[in-house]
RNA sequence: GCCUGGGUAGCUCAGCCGGUAGAGCAGCGCACUCGUAAUGCGCAGGUCCGGGGUUCGAGUCCCCGCCCAGGCUCCA
């Protein structure tokens, strides 16, 4: 908020004005410039400006416009349209130039505001008659922007008092309420500060030359804390994107402005680049996968973020399933299974009903006034197995397993794909121990868990904390300190890095989640380890301790995969579709080259099938080309094509996944314990690498 | 819930200014028997999301509703 030039003006008025000013670069040198020299200026004299490299200039650690007079002394770095900072200034000043653009087409219209986001920027307008965009008259926008961009209009920055911006604003109310807001948090600063920070606000025209001066005689200005670019025509790699509703300040009970998302660069191919990755991303949604490689549906009979499993989506899913529950065994869990709907009394006491109730479907009225509640998770009913009887501390850390399923009531608005679902499979787990064993138990489980999802070739991975939520927290502050020191402690300890992630905790505790990185680049939550001393105090769990006393164990929640469901579209996306040979439905396809082949092909796929491999079939009604395509356009790991020679000498034409140019004359049995090697092997060799 | 876009064959989509619905792929049948990314011919396939209205006539225009997708967090 407050302007640090300030300071330095008043102090720079008390020495004595010479011709030339000398300013320190970023790599310690000096320049000597005449008094008076702007950034600019300096930008000018390194002959660095050819292609509008440098945009703006930070000058004693302020980013500010290169048009900014510089003070004797100063520290300059300039700043480069591609740098983090370069590339915000360019979003943001591509953005005023949308809001002049829809000005000019719509005039009257209100403008709001214009910040960056990761990527680009968006600009909320009120349009005048209740008039809305639509997806149409992007292409008009754009057109008037780069008919602005060709103008070359430059950004001229100037201060104004509170009352003249409010005056110059007159007609637009969000500017005016943003004046304001700025006014009272001026108010609250001392007085020193206050002077500081000039008493007012800062606004930008864009001037070309023509002497325009208010928005009414076609110039534009805007109310802008700045930067900015020089001049409109530093700008021109942009593109809008798409139109949407977004309510002012993000409040739903004010009005629902018209927005317009836009992306810009410093160069045309940082543009494609960019345009190329959403592409991609398109190309591997899961959703097109799922019907592509006929693994689920979502039928509209049954409801929304309600998925159905294929054959082959549920081999997949099987295989997920079996591997992880190999797995948990192998590391000392217990399987249990529980029903999928409860009494309303058991969420009363797990606080669910309290905190969580907007998440759950409404409940089941029973004849007598008896509710029953569609469960949201798992562990009130984990909770009642290790209740059942009386536990001893030897039993501990007592960990209890379930593939679960639950549901959830997703807002309407929320559902996607897999990914978020009204019912899903949690690979849920939760882990009663004594409090001393907590140490020892969190470090296990986060062992346990990096792993296996490096067996998925998830292994680009970091670790998050969630702390305490705002309101809906349950328990005392310094328990919930203790918690979230003992999670920070022990990922210390095996040195994981934890990224803060404040108020993401859930109600009864915090968490460390791990996130993965997918192949092109996005993360996504994974796997969560809460620890919660709340829901065994409000069960009243306990255990007797050597001492014969009795205690309060403490709960680890642990979800690996999350939900399965999830973490198959996560995977999928990964891979693009082209999953490990051990996670693919199908493995391997022999195609006889002609008819006289099919014997062969049979013995083939049976001596595959005897290794655990699974194979499939197709015989010579097609050309082989086309059999060819068809089993590379489903992602198939190998493709084993046999004819004549191979028939006489007991080979494969081995054809491999991601391979340009086939094998030929292979012998069976080198191929069998090949493949067989690698789905023993699991991870990913291939590592989600780019198949068309 | 709200904004924008969409809903036409199993899938992806075309269908102009209102004139009786089309393509490619998939499916089925017949022929072809082929050595590494699409063999040919034929057949079948439709409540144009639902309802109402305008009209001689509606997939197309208007109104109401349903469903799907993206967005509604980044504060000049």
């Amino acid at each position: 908020m407050e302007s640090p030039t300030g300071a330095s003006l008043s102090e720079a008025g008390k020495r004595d004005v010479g011709a030339t000013i000398e300013v320190r670069l970023a790599d310690g040198s000096t320049v000597t410039l005449s008094r008076g020299a702007t950034a600019a200026d300096l930008v000018a004299r390194n002959g660095r400006n050819r292609s509008g490299e440098a945009i703006a200039a930070v000058v004693d650690g302020r980013v500010v416009d290169l048009a900014t007079a510089l003070e004797d002394g100063a520290e300059v770095a300039l700043v480069s349209a591609s740098s983090a900072e370069g590339l915000a200034i360019l979003r943001h000043s591509t953005a005023h130039v949308l809001a002049q653009a829809v000005l000019r087409l719509w005039p009257g219209a209100r403008y709001a505001i214009g910040p960056v986001i990761d990527d680009g920027f968006y600009y909320d307008f009120e349009l005048p008659r209740g008039e809305h965009f639509s997806e149409e008259d992007l292409a008009r926008i754009e057109e008037a922007m780069r008919a602005i961009v060709a103008e070359d209009q430059s950004f001229v920055r100037q201060e104004l008092s509170f009352d003249a911006a409010l005056a110059l604003f007159a007609g637009q109310p969000y500017k005016q309420e943003i004046i304001e807001a700025v006014r009272a948090g001026a108010d609250e600063l001392d007085a020193s500060s206050k002077e500081a920070a000039a008493g007012g606000v800062s606004v930008y025209r864009n001037e070309a030359g023509s002497g325009a001066r208010t928005p009414s005689d076609g110039a534009f200005v805007d109310l802008c804390r700045g930067p900015h670019v020089p001049s409109t025509g530093h700008l021109g790699h942009f593109k809008l994107m798409r139109v949407a509703g977004a309510y002012w300040r993000g409040d739903e009970r004010r009005p629902q402005l018209q927005r317009i998302y836009g992306t810009a660069w410093p160069s045309e191919a940082a543009l494609s680049e960019y345009l190329y990755r959403l592409e991609e991303a398109e190309r591997r949604d899961h959703r097109k996968l799922g019907i592509e490689l006929d693994l689920f549906s979502f039928p509209d009979e049954i409801g929304s973020g309600l998925p159905v499993f294929h054959p082959r989506g549920g081999l997949l899913r099987r295989v997920m399933e079996d591997y992880s529950r190999a797995r948990h065994a192998a590391a000392g869990y217990e399987f249990v299974y529980t029903p999928h709907i409860a009494h309303k009394e058991l969420f009363e006491t797990s606080g669910h009903l309290q905190s969580f109730a907007e998440g759950m479907y409404p409940p089941m009225d029973l004849e007598g006034g008896q509710q029953y509640y569609l469960k949201p998770m798992n562990c009130p009913f984990h909770i009642l197995v290790y209740k059942s009887r009386q536990r001893s501390y030897r039993e501990l850390p007592l960990r209890l397993f379930e593939l679960g399923t639950v549901y959830r009531h997703e807002k309407s608005g929320v559902v996607h794909g897999l990914t978020r679902v009204r019912g899903m499979t949690m690979d849920d787990s939760h882990i009663f121990c004594a409090r001393e064993q907590l140490p020892a138990e969190i470090r296990s489980v986060l062992e346990f868990v990096l792993d296996v999802l490096e067996q998925f070739g998830l292994s680009d991975t970091y670790l998050e904390l969630s702390t305490r939520p705002g309101e809906k927290a349950v328990g005392a502050d310094e328990e919930w300190e203790e918690a979230t020191e003992l999670l920070r402690s022990v990922a210390a300890e095996m040195g994981l890095a934890l990224v803060p992630d404040e108020g993401g905790g859930a109600f009864y505790g915090p968490k460390i989640s791990v996130q993965a990185r997918d192949a092109i680049g996005r993360h996504h939550q994974i796997s969560t380890v809460q620890l919660d001393y709340q829901l065994p105090r409000r069960f009243d769990l306990s255990y007797v301790a050597p001492d014969n006393t009795r205690r309060r164990p403490a709960m680890l929640h642990r979800a690996l995969f999350g939900s399965v469901e999830r973490f198959m579209a996560i995977l999928l996306e990964h891979y693009a579709g082209a999953l490990p040979t051990w996670l693919m439905p199908e493995q391997v396809r022999v195609l006889p080259v002609a008819g006289d082949h099919q014997a062969y092909a049979d013995l083939v796929a049976q001596a595959l099938r005897g290794a655990g491999i699974r194979v499939a079939v197709e015989g010579a009604d097609e050309p082989l080309n086309a059999r060819v395509r068809r089993a590379k356009l489903a992602k198939l790991p190998y493709i084993l094509v046999v004819g004549g020679s191979d028939v006489e000498a007991g080979t494969v034409g081995l054809n491999r996944r991601g391979s340009e140019r086939p094998e030929r004359g292979v012998p069976l049995d080198a191929v069998v314990a090949m493949i067989q090697a690698e789905i023993e092997a699991r991870g990913s060799p291939e590592q989600a690498r780019v198949l068309r």
